[in-house]
DNA sequence: GTATAATTCAAATGAGCATTTCAATTAGGC
DNA sequence: GCCTAATTGAAATGCTCATTTGAATTATAC
């Protein structure tokens, strides 16, 4: 009992080559045999050990989550107090650095992706989750930054125009998605990442100078 | 002759509702049963006029993007001589447009992101040849609004960064795509070309202020 | 060592679905 | 009306998997 049980370890193998199966194929392509093959085991042994290849699924997702989480947090173990712009850096570094580190692969990002436009249904509640995580983060630095004249919609479609710019800079499947379109690599986060830092940063003083210039209309409107 | 064949009807059905189907379901859930009996016809009927699933997927594709570049020209039918920013503005209102217009449902845009991030293979000629026309267009754009300082790299970036916010607004198969997130309907589709316009201008004069600078280190670094 | 439980294995099983087949029906040209 | 070709229909066919089964093997506890 001090010993790791034996079918850990084939547990284990089939958790990894399933990241990377599901991540290049999709679900709906994936096979056991392929996963099985791959990580040296036997058909039957999804299904010994995990269930289902739906189970097998989830299971994959969260270990995914978990391994991204850790190796690149959105808050870039800032303190809140930081200031927002450098907030929003670690932010838009943390998703690039999901997408690109050679050590993800971006498998999540392509999960995440092909279950926004192709779901399974399977994830539902995984995703719902996580990303109220996330929405909550970047929301929180665009307050800051968009001023106490900002409406919660400013927010939110400021959120989307930095989150788009975040996930079509990833890859599809089998490089057939944008990193072959914008022929980017690993090696260049950082300037992808002042890229669209300066961008960003830009685009929400813009909207924030048009939001307080439309509450100064309504003010004075309402005065006249 | 002069009547049109009685089965042009059955396979104009076919095709119309083959639309819908694969963009709410995606190319590997949708079944021929469901498709002829949306359509009133015989399983049989599809290979009897397409030859395949594969071949009516193509022809899927290639009716929404006939019709999409009939109803939400990227250029706006603006002439090419027209002020970079009117040009701009028409691109994002187009592709807004192309996601929003309830004929249009989205269709084509699901297809294409499900394809970008969980390929069947079976388009990716079309795909290519549609987005080389379209990122011509917003290249000559961004030329015009980066100045001669800015790299290639700079255009491809600024390229993603607009194309970026106009791709996630769009819905995901069933509402469980950014639409429900982001809670936007057609009728919004001013103001978020409007959001997205005045964002990406300003990130682009950054951008341009940027290389302005860079160039003139560099020409200064050379000379001293 | 032996008994028990945990794993591995190869070979079924069976569901879901695209595609075929071929007979039945319908339309058009004469 | 009659002949031919186009279309529709219902029932196979066959393929690709996920999942099950039950026997064989291996580890663990005693």
């Amino acid at each position: 009992m001090n010993e790791r049980r034996r079918g850990e370890d084939t547990k284990d193998r089939i958790l990894e080559e399933a990241c990377k199966v599901f991540a290049e194929k999709g679900y709906r392509d994936a096979t056991h045999a392929e996963i099985c093959s791959r990580a040296g085991s036997n058909v039957a042994s999804i299904n010994y050990y995990f269930g289902s290849k739906e189970n097998l699924y989830r299971a994959v997702f969260d270990h995914l989550r978990q391994k991204v989480e850790r190796m690149c947090p959105l808050d870039g173990n800032l303190s809140p107090t930081a200031s927002p712009e450098k907030r929003l850096e670690a932010f838009i570094r943390g998703h690039l650095s999901r997408i690109y580190n050679p050590e993800l692969m971006g498998d999540l990002h392509r999960i995440r992706m092909a279950e926004m436009f192709d779901s399974t249904g399977l994830l539902d509640e995984l995703l719902q989750r996580q990303l109220a995580k996330d929405r909550e983060q970047v929301q929180a630095i665009l307050r800051e930054l968009l001023g106490a004249g900002a409406s919660q919609r400013n927010i939110e479609w400021c959120e989307m125009s930095i989150v788009g710019q975040c996930f079509l800079g990833g890859p599809g499947p089998s490089d057939k998605g944008p990193r072959a379109l914008f022929g980017l690599n690993a090696d260049e986060v950082d300037h992808l990442t002042d890229h669209i830092l300066r961008f960003s940063l830009a685009g929400i003083k813009a909207i924030r100078r048009k939001a307080q210039s439309n509450g100064e209309r309504k003010e004075s409107g309402r005065k006249s």
